[in-house]
RNA sequence: GGACCGUUAGCUCAGCUGGAUAGAGCGCUGCCCUCCGAAGGCAGAGGCCAGAGGUUCGAAUCCUCUACGGUCCGCCA
C-alpha cells in the first residue's frame, strides 16, 4: 500500500472522468501531476498540483480545474475535504480511517513500503572495488557502504540486484605487492631486508610472508624473480583478497561477485570487447592533442589506438592501446563492462570514489557504445571523509603511518554507527566524520536517536507485558482509539514510507532513507513527549485496554518501518539501550 | 587551459518531477523534572538560498555568465 499512488491515482480517475464529462479536453498529459505531503501541516494532508500543471494545455484557469476536481474528489470515501488554495492547490484532508488503513497494512503487510517500480529488472552495482594490496583504510568505508545500502534499497524497491566487486588484479601494483610478500617470505626465513621506494613496507604483509613459508618452504629463497614472481603474486592477491572479505565482513558487506581484472586478460576477452567498438567503427589509430594548460614535460606526441568516447559526450578520445601494443588500464574496464552488458543487466551502477571523477564520462561513453544505448549506466562518486578527533582534523598518511583502517574504524565506533552516519549525507558531498560524535549516546548522534525510539517501543511493549495486557494481534486493534491530531502526524509519517523508497531508489540516493528514519524517530519521541504532560496520550492505559491496544499498534508500526529501513541501511536495530 | 562536484541560519547539513510563509541538528536566549526511561522537554531569535542575467503562472531547484572552494586532467590502475 502506498497511499499517495493510490491517492495520484485517484485525482487521475478524476480527471479522466472531467475529461470524459466534457469539463476538460481529452488528451491531457498528466506526467507532471504530482500528489505531495505539504510542507504546512496546516494545509492538510495532501496536496496536488494538478490543476496548476493542467491550466495551460486545458486553456483554462487553475480555479476553475480544481474546483471541478475538489467536487469529484469530494466524493470518494477517502477524501475528507478538499479544498482551493494558493495559486491553485488543491489540499485534501483524508478520512481518519484512512490513517488506520496504513497503520495496519504496515503491521500486517510484510511488503509494507517494498516497490514494484524494478519489476525485477537486473541491476549490478559494483562498489568498493579496492586494489588488492592491502586492507580496507577508511577512505575506502564511505564508497563501500553507500554502494551496499544502495544495493539493498533497489533490492527493496523491487530490483534483482547483484552486489559486485571488480578486482584490480592485473596491473603493476600486484607485481609491487608480490615483492613486497617475498620480502616478507624472505623475512620469515630469518633474511635480514629493506623496503626500498617501491614496495609496501605494511606490517599486514608479515602474516601473508609466513603463509607463504608455510606453504612452499624455502623453494623461492634466492630465486630469481621469474621463477617465483606469477606464483606469488597470485598468493598475495589471494590473502589480500581474503582480508578484504574479512573486512567487507565486519562492515556488514557481502558481495555476490567478485570478478577478477585478470581473467580478461590472454583470454580474448579484451580483443573481443575492443572488436565491438572496432566492428561499430568507434575505434582508430591516430594521436592526442597535447593537454592543454600545465603541459607535461617529456610529452611527446604518441601513435596509439583511440576509443571515439567524443562521440558519447567525453571531452577527448581515449586510449585503448598503446603503440606498443599493450592495453592501457582503460581497455580491461571496457571489457569489464563489456561483460556486465552481455550478461544482460538492465542497468549498471559504479561506485567511485571521488579521485576518479575523471573517468565517469570515458566509462558512460563506453557503456553507451557497447550496449548501444540500451543499458543505463549511473555512476556514484563517494566524496572524501575528514576524520575528527578530539575536535582536531585527523590527517591519515601512509608514510607517517597514521592510517586508519576499516577494521580500526569498526572495532572504534561499531558497523552499525559506521554505517548510519556515513549514510546521512549525500554521497557527492564532502562530509566530516566525527569519531567523538560517533560514539555519544545523546540526540546529537542520529544513530542513537533513531535506535533508541525502537528500544522505547520494545521498553512499551515489555511493560504492557507486565501489565497483562494482551498484544499479541495489533493489527485487530480498534485504531480510531488512537486518533488524537499527535497519533495521526506518526500515522502520516508511516504513510511516507512507500514514497520515500521510491523517491531514494529512482535517485539512487540512501541518505534519504537515513534522514526519513530520523524524521519518523523524531515523530515518535515528539509523541512519547507529549504524554508527559498529557496523560491521555500515554501508550500504556491501563484503565483503557482498547486503547492501549491502538496506541501499542501504532507505534510498533513505526518500529516496522525503523527495522526494514535500518535492514535497508544495514543497520542492526536495537531492542535495548544499554 | 579544461572537465566534474559543491556554495542554503553563527557551525554541520537536508530540501522530492520547479509549487504555497526555505527546514533539521548543534550553538544561542527564555521557561520546565513528585511525569510510561530527563540518555531530556517546550518555546524563541537567527536567511538577499555565493552574485548577475534568463526561462514561467511560479525558481534554492532549470539555462547562461561570474566569483570562491574541492576533485581530477597522455605515458599508474
Amino acid at each position: 500500500m502506498n497511499l499517495f499512488s493510490d491517492i495520484r491515482a485517484l485525482v487521475i480517475d478524476c480527471l479522466d472522468v472531467l475529461a470524459a464529462e466534457g469539463v476538460l479536453p481529452d488528451g491531457l498529459a498528466y506526467d507532471n501531476v504530482t500528489v505531495e505531503p505539504p510542507r504546512d501541516p496546516a494545509h492538510g494532508d495532501m496536496a496536488t498540483n494538478a490543476a496548476m500543471v493542467l491550466a495551460k494545455p486545458a486553456r483554462m484557469k487553475p480555479r476553475d480545474i480544481a474546483d471541478a476536481l475538489a467536487g469529484k474528489l469530494g466524493a470518494d470515501a477517502r477524501i475528507s475535504s478538499a479544498e482551493v488554495a494558493g495559486p491553485g492547490f488543491l489540499n485534501l484532508r483524508l478520512a481518519a480511517g484512512v490513517w488506520a488503513d496504513v497503520v495496519r497494512a504496515a503491521l500486517t503487510d510484510a511488503s509494507y513500503g517494498t516497490s514494484d517500480m524494478g519489476q525485477g529488472r537486473k541491476i549490478n552495482v559494483e562498489y568498493v572495488s579496492a586494489n588488492p594490496t592491502g586492507p580496507l583504510h577508511v577512505g575506502h568505508t564511505r564508497g563501500a557502504i553507500f554502494g551496499d545500502a544502495l544495493a539493498s534499497l533497489l533490492d527493496y524497491a523491487g530490483y534483482d540486484v547483484t552486489r559486485e566487486y571488480y578486482i584490480n588484479d592485473g596491473g603493476g601494483q600486484v607485481d609491487v605487492l608480490a615483492r613486497s610478500v617475498y620480502l616478507r617470505y624472505l623475512e620469515a626465513h630469518g633474511q635480514e631486508v629493506t623496503f626500498e621506494d617501491g614496495t609496501y613496507p605494511g606490517d599486514y604483509l608479515i602474516a601473508a610472508g609466513e603463509a607463504l613459508k608455510d606453504k612452499v618452504g624455502d623453494a623461492y629463497v634466492g630465486k630469481d624473480e621469474d621463477v617465483w614472481l606469477a606464483e606469488v603474486r597470485s598468493f598475495a592477491t589471494d590473502a589480500m583478497m581474503d582480508l578484504i572479505r574479512e573486512d567487507l565482513a565486519a562492515l556488514g558487506i557481502k558481495m555476490d561477485v567478485f570478478f577478477s581484472e585478470k581473467s580478461l586478460y590472454g583470454t580474448g576477452r579484451i580483443e573481443q570487447a575492443i572488436d565491438d567498438l572496432k566492428s561499430k567503427d568507434l575505434i582508430y589509430w591516430g594521436t592526442l592533442k597535447p593537454p592543454k594548460g600545465k603541459m607535461p614535460e617529456d610529452w611527446a606526441p604518441r601513435e596509439q589506438w583511440l576509443f571515439k568516447s567524443t562521440e558519447f559526450g567525453d571531452d577527448e578520445d581515449r586510449p585503448v592501446q598503446k603503440g606498443d601494443g599493450a592495453w592501457t588500464y582503460f581497455a580491461p574496464d571496457i571489457a569489464y563492462h563489456y561483460d556486465k552488458v552481455t550478461r544482460g543487466f538492465d542497468g549498471l551502477v559504479d561506485v567511485f570514489g571521488a579521485d576518479h571523477t575523471g573517468y565517469v564520462k570515458r566509462m558512460k561513453a563506453a557503456v553507451a557504445a557497447l550496449s548501444e544505448g540500451r543499458v543505463p549506466l549511473d555512476i556514484k562518486l563517494a566524496q572524501i571523509v575528514r576524520l575528527f578527533k578530539n575536535g582536531q582534523e585527523f590527517k591519515m598518511s601512509k608514510r607517517a603511518g597514521t592510517f586508519i583502517t576499516v577494521r580500526d574504524l569498526v572495532d572504534e565506533v561499531g558497523k552499525d554507527v559506521a554505517r548510519f552516519i556515513m549514510l546521512t549525507r549525500k554521497n557527492d558531498t564532502p562530509f566530516d566524520f566525527d569519531f567523538d560524535k560517533a560514539v555519544e549516546q545523546s540526540k546529537d548522534n542520529p544513530v542513537f536517536y533513531v535506535q533508541y525510539a525502537s528500544a522505547r517501543v520494545h521498553s512499551v511493549l515489555r511493560k504492557a507485558a507486565e501489565a497483562g495486557i494482551d498484544t499479541s494481534d495489533p493489527a485487530a486493534a480498534d485504531l480510531s482509539l488512537a486518533a488524537h491530531e499527535a497519533e495521526l502526524a506518526l500515522a502520516g509519517k508511516i504513510a511516507e514510507w512507500p514514497r520515500v523508497v521510491e523517491v531514494a531508489a529512482r535517485t539512487h540516493e540512501p541518505h534519504r532513507v537515513a534522514l526519513y528514519l530520523y524524521d519518523l524517530a523524531s515523530e515518535l519521541h515528539s509523541l512519547w513527549n507529549r504524554g508527559n504532560d498529557d496523560a491521555s496520550l500515554r501508550f500504556l492505559q491501563e484503565d483503557n485496554i482498547p486503547a492501549t491496544q491502538a496506541k501499542i499498534a501504532l507505534i510498533r508500526a513505526a518500529n516496522v518501518v525503523i527495522s526494514h529501513g535500518l535492514g535497508i541501511l544495514g543497520v542492526t536495530p536495537a531492542k535495548e539501550m544499554r
